[in-house]
DNA sequence: CTGATTATTTGATTTTTCTCAAGGAGTATT
DNA sequence: AATACTCCTTGAGAAAAATCAAATAATCAG
């Protein structure tokens, strides 16, 4: 529960007794490396906050599993698409590892939401710094050799090269396989 | 006036006086074809919502003039990094024709969210849509052909074909000029 | 431990799209 | 109306990365 506390360290402005009404409501599982928290097709009702470990979103494209995006220690994920608009998602969630996450409903959100407007301004903030991070990653699909991306992952994240694998860095960074094999070949 | 408040008709749970709030602190301008109202390299200030009219977003990449975004009437836009993140932004922001803009600060904005948590609501809510339009955007530019994106973009935003350049729509569709006028040759 | 399955690497070829180059169409300027 | 501009189109060749194919390495199940 204290790794749980930690990570509030980023939002000073939540107040104490709506810390502790978050906490309340975030439910601790433990997830072994290939265990599925969400499914596609289905409608994603959690906020996923990762405690220990490593969560991978990802969904199947022609047969072929695309990541979309990785979460690792501190970090929140969700199906967010899902999880907004209240419509069948088209992610799954796996854990890559053995893992400790915290999760909340949706409706155990909003409820907070309507007590604790600190909470709401957390989770603006956190989507905020979402929309950012995506933002970057587009200019960043759209400009730089798949190299570069590959350079810049290795610089920005570079716990994500340890913990996945070949296939699924590259589909996350948009590149074939063998592509990214020859890249690494010559670093 | 009655333009911006139809532009609430989207935020049912706003309340009345949040909304009055709102359009008290909406300054609205005119602006002409080619008006800049925010430059790259500092500090973007402001939220904008298009009552009539249209703005585009754009940088320069090597000299070259890359559009990031359309918004067209009823849309908010803003070099939401910079907004977001109160750094200096990399977007200029331009009115595409003669336009009326209502804007407001982040000041402001932060101001009215202490005495109206829906509005704080209605802004969390517009954060998700612009999220799940752009994690549509990063797939969409994953996944899709040259071709393909020009036709989603005829399909899902046609305006912007008839009010936007060749140029603006290509960097837009991340594909050279020529690529997208052998495109549109072809239809 | 061993065969089987899966993941990664390496090579050859093909495809998509870009870049460079030049011509044409439309608009604005004088 | 002639000139200059800018924008758009079209063609030819080049580059980046994909696909197809095969070999090697790593992991897993019995």
């Amino acid at each position: 529960m204290e790794r749980i506390f930690n990570l509030f360290s980023r939002f000073p402005e939540i107040e104490e007794d709506a810390k502790t009404a978050f906490a309340s409501k975030l439910q601790l599982i433990e997830l072994d490396r290939g265990d599925l928290v969400e499914r596609a097709g289905e409608v994603c009702d959690h906020l996923y906050l990762v405690a220990e470990g490593s969560l991978r979103s990802f969904y199947f494209k022609d047969n072929k599993d695309i990541t979309v995006s990785f979460a690792l220690e501190g970090e929140f994920t969700t199906s967010m698409y899902s999880f907004i608009s209240r419509q069948p998602g088209y992610e799954n969630i796996e854990a890559m590892e053995s893992s400790a996450v915290g999760k909340i409903s949706y409706a155990e959100l909003k409820e907070l939401f309507e007590t604790h407007p600190t909470l709401e301004r957390a989770y603006r903030i956190i989507l905020e710094q979402y929309y950012i991070a995506l933002e970057e990653l587009l200019i960043f699909t759209k400009f730089k050799s798949a190299k570069e991306r590959y350079l810049s992952l290795m610089e920005s994240r570079p716990k994500i090269i340890h913990k996945a694998s070949v296939g699924q860095i590259a589909s996350y960074l948009d590149m074939s396989i063998e592509t990214l094999s020859r890249i690494r070949g010559k670093i």
